[in-house]
RNA sequence: GCCGGGAUGGCGGAACUGGUAGACGCGCCGGACUCAAAAUCCGGUUCUGGCGACAGAGUGUGGGUUCGAUUCCCUCUCCCGGCACCA
């Protein structure tokens, strides 16, 4: 055995072994032999990249969990597959593409090729065999073929959706794109447009995706809440408010000269969802999108409001900016009728309401929801108190004075015709009973989940499998003639879809006249990709079928593992997706993770410059040099070619390509090798938590690997040790033989706790450090203290075996074992060994620590309780004074309280 | 803005079910080995006071429940993730 750990010649031999035997290609049961998932396989899947050119630090931590996971259970006897492949379709090699002139195929590919190799060099237990990547037309048919199955079904159907545009690109952007409302390349404002788009009606499985999640008990709670409020199910009332004359004939004029849209003049009434129909008589307002018919209308004799109309246009679509941005409003002039009073109410243009996300419209009830009391305080809208909160104050202070938490409250209701007296339940009941009479509303239950559009106007993705004919409309490609093929070497140049100015893909035969007709441009979502590639990894190899009798054996997921940046947009189109194959008759579950861990982000450091013109840059950490200067701090960037920069600090944020802070795991496995950044990415913090990135500790993982190796170096220098248990008796050793047996047994059994059901990889680690500090300060040589010391050592190689495999495959031939530590079953830890006679408990006197006694560890209460009060030091805080109460904690602690 | 999570020594973190706060590692300080350095090994290291035994304080902020709170409840601050076209 060499004296030295050589981590590169380690590696290398231990990567060779497991090809060398196919260790991680999964196996099935012969057909028919399983129906659905058999009792020992365990299918461990760490979310797939995207192949952004490098690995980073985030991958690494889910890749070693997932890895760490798969050998454990592996060693627990279980039938393992853990698979990879690629994400890759998307945004990034687009900017690639237009940064370099290479085509996003090869960048994707090329990138790849090199990922896979970081992979590989890292050891991780992967079944390359069923590897495959989104961009491969015989993965991304099926996303094809599926498609057209919901459009069969009208689970896919279009309408219109609204994007951003850039005026000067003339091209979509991306949410990613817009930055402070102005587009990355050109800095033009950017605008709101609508535009027809394929939609997947998720909102139809609304209710059991939400009812479903109460069952998914091995997934993170966070992630449960996050999703149920995502979906955000609501019970409440539509309600309609008749037009007013004016706005009849306003929408009518509109119609005549085609400016109000297609709805215009259609609705007789104004209709919006509300979940306080028991405020109903308190609207003094009503508030439309500015894209709403209504707007328009008005708009089109009203230059002034126009120009609002127009602004509100301008703007990102995101959320996050529309919830931030000041409220603004103007009004149209224009009246619809309250549908009990007939007292006409105003209809505003609100910034706020958005179309498209229910009605368009939403009514205004200021003294009762705290966005409406805000837009009437500032435009002098009257606020009309009709519910009086119960156990409230018994003024009414609404009319000067900001907003107070009471008024949103429920409470009886006043002021409201004959619906006056009533509490919120009663209230909303009587209202909602009585618009129904009246066809002027009911009760709806109303998702915050949208529909999911899917179309993209974007070259790097998958193909939408449809065709447009001059004569027979819109007609899909049949399923013969698929995998729609996306042409691979085009090179995007920012002005829109480069498949639209290519002829070879644009001009086809229409599939049922035969004429020409034209291919439809739109690519899907690479949210699609990912939705189903769990599945596809049971059968990678069927160029038949979408799914086979292999994915009822593996699925569900039986470990899924991923950042917690997933934890709603990806886990819930998976969830989707899965319930419609379910319903299409493919698959034969419910749900596809069975359990879920959600790592935390590894965060770095991110710097940026802005030039005078064009794009924002970004600088890497590695790059910039912290300098004081006279109290302030400024930060300076070195280029590639040796030039300098001063640039400002943007903060933390996820290791990302976009902000170009991830750390290269590489020059880690250059320096130390795969077992010491595998190891220190596991110890350096608890795998659900937030990462801070700083390789200050990484020494300390490469000392303590390499202080293992020399603890056997050591041991087995000196000749093979005796068997325990055979060549000396486990009753017969000493008491710090026994001691050190306990330490080993201990960490054995709470190293398969901690990854087993914490998965709390931390501390199974600092568990084995202890232990190897424990064998090193045992000096024993004799034959029992060898022996003692073997079974440590294997212990030691053992437990840590899931994380650092390539050392443990070494270590545990240089201890004597023929077999590969991969294939080894987990032992379990000796019950004999564990059991300890005496223990120290704890003394507290009024809570505070004062003293240790020690005593048997059957010890009873009377006998603890007497050893306690006679301890010297609690006497001394006791003094004279008769203990009040004496609190045992069996096998804990005593508190004496006085 | 809304939803979810987090905050513990100089630093990363441990304390799993309300019961010894600071395991393990990094860094730092001292020592051994060495001509010297690196590596390695040994010892120390929450803060304050004390030569010391020891005492007091202490888990982002302020309050509460409890014999006992890092852990449970309420308030506030800051940080991170998500917000539907980054993946």
């Amino acid at each position: 055995m060499d004296e030295r750990y050589e981590p590169a010649a380690v590696e290398r031999a231990a990567q060779r072994h497991w090809a060398d035997h196919r260790s991680f290609a999964a196996r099935e049961p012969a057909p028919g032999a399983a129906a659905s998932g058999g009792g020992d396989k365990f299918y461990c899947l760490s979310m797939f990249p995207y192949p952004s050119g490098r690995l980073h630090m985030g991958h690494v931590r889910n890749y070693t969990i997932g890895d760490a996971l798969t050998r454990f259970m592996r060693m627990q006897g279980r039938n393992v597959m853990q698979p990879m492949g690629w994400d890759a379709f998307g945004l990034p090699a687009e900017n690639a593409a237009m940064a370099n002139g290479v085509a996003p195929a090869k960048w994707t590919r090329d990138n790849i090729a090199y990922m896979k190799k970081q992979l590989q060099a890292l050891g991780f237990a992967l079944d390359w065999e069923r590897e495959f990547a989104t961009c491969d037309p015989s993965y991304y048919r099926w996303n094809q073929w599926l498609f057209l199955r919901m459009r069969e079904k009208g689970i896919a159907y279009k309408r219109t959706g609204v994007v951003n545009w850039d005026p000067v690109d003339q091209t979509v952007l991306a949410n990613e794109q817009v930055i402070d409302g102005r587009g990355w390349r050109t800095g033009a404002l950017v605008e709101k447009r609508e535009i027809p788009m394929y939609y997947l009606n998720i909102t139809a499985y609304a209710d059991e995706l939400l009812g479903a999640l109460k069952g998914l008990d091995g997934w993170p709670e966070r992630v449960r809440t996050m999703q149920a409020n995502w979906i955000g199910r609501s019970e409440g009332a539509e309600v309609a408010f008749p037009l007013a004359d004016d706005a009849r004939d306003a929408l009518a004029a509109a119609a005549a000269t085609g400016a109000g849209g297609d709805a215009a003049g259609a609705a007789p009434a104004l209709k919006v969802f509300t979940t306080r129909v028991d405020t109903l008589f308190g609207v003094t307002f009503m508030a439309v999108a500015a894209e709403h018919p209504l707007a328009l209308a008005a708009g089109a004799r009203d230059p002034a409001l126009q120009a609002f109309i127009d602004e509100c246009r301008r703007g990102s679509t995101m959320e996050a900016d529309i919830a931030t941005m000041e409220k603004k409003g103007r009004r149209t002039g224009l009246h619809v009728l309250h549908p009990f009073t007939g007292q006409p109410v105003e209809v505003w243009v609100a910034n706020y309401v958005l179309m498209g996300y229910g009605e368009g419209a939403v009514m205004g009830v200021p003294a009762h929801d705290e966005r409406d009391f805000e837009f009437a305080q500032q435009n002098g809208i009257d606020i009309r108190p009709v519910v009086h909160p119960e156990g409230g104050v018994d003024v009414w202070p609404w009319a000067k004075g900001p907003w107070q938490p009471s008024y949103g409250e429920h409470g009886l209701t006043v002021d409201s015709g004959e619906f006056s007296g009533l509490g919120f339940q009663a209230a909303v009941d009587a209202i909602t009973t009585a618009l129904e009479a009246r066809g002027l509303g009911r009760k709806r239950v109303q998702f915050r989940l949208r529909d999911w559009g899917i179309s993209r106007q974007r070259y790097w993705g998958c193909p939408i499998p449809l065709v447009h004919c001059p004569k027979c409309g819109e007609v899909a490609v049949p399923d013969a003639q698929l995998p729609v093929v996306l042409p691979e070497d085009l090179v995007p140049d920012g002005s829109g879809n480069p498949l639209g100015k290519h002829k070879p893909f644009l001009e086809v035969a229409c599939p049922t006249c035969g004429g020409p007709a034209r291919r439809e441009t739109d690519t899907m979502d690479t949210f699609v990709d990912s939705s189903w590639y769990f599945l596809r990894f049971a059968c990678p190899d069927n160029d038949r079928a979408m799914v086979d009798e292999r994915v009822r054996y593996w699925l569900p997921v039986d470990q899924y593992i991923g950042g917690i940046e997933h934890a709603i947009l990806h886990l819930l189109y998976a969830r989707f997706w899965t319930k419609v194959m379910r319903d299409l008759g493919l698959v034969g579950i419910d749900e596809p993770f069975a359990n879920l861990f959600t790592q935390g982000m590894v965060l770095n450091h991110i710097y940026s410059h802005q030039p005078a013109e064009g794009r924002r840059s970004y600088f890497n950490p590695a790059d910039v040099d912290v300098v004081e200067d006279g109290g302030a701090k400024r930060y300076i960037a070195t280029r590639a070619d040796g030039s300098t920069l001063e640039v400002r600090y943007d903060g933390l944020g996820t290791m990302s390509k976009s902000k170009n802070n991830g750390v290269d795991p590489q020059s880690l496995v250059e320096k130390y090798g795969a077992d010491t950044a595998r190891l220190f990415m596991m110890f350096a913090a608890p795998p659900e938590q937030t990462l801070e990135w700083s390789d200050e500790g990484v020494q300390g993982s490469f000392r303590f690997l390499r202080r293992l190796w020399k603890a056997v170096h050591e041991h087995v220098s000196a000749g093979p040790a005796p068997v325990l248990g055979r060549e000396v008796a486990r009753e017969a050793l000493d008491a710090p033989q026994k001691t050190l047996r306990r330490t080993a047994h201990q960490t054995l059994a709470k190293v398969a706790d901690d990854i087993g059901r914490r998965r709390t990889f931390n501390t199974a680690v600092a568990a084995v450090m202890e232990l190897l500090n424990a064998v090193s300060r045992f000096e024993d040589r004799s034959p029992a203290g060898r022996a003692v010391v073997q079974e440590a050592l294997e212990i030691a190689v053992i437990a840590l075996s899931p994380m650092v495999p390539h050392i443990s495959h070494a270590l545990w031939q240089e201890l004597g074992h023929a077999d590969a530590i991969v294939d080894l079953r987990w032992p379990e830890a000796d019950p004999s060994a564990l059991v300890q006679d005496a223990i120290t408990l704890v003394v507290q006197v009024n809570g505070k620590l004062r003293s240790q006694i020690a005593v048997a560890a059957d010890a009873d209460e009377a006998t603890v309780r007497a050893a306690a009060l006679a301890d010297e030091t609690v006497r001394r805080f006791v003094g004279d004074d008769t203990p009040k109460k004496v609190i045992v904690v069996p096998r804990k602690l005593v508190n004496v309280v006085v």
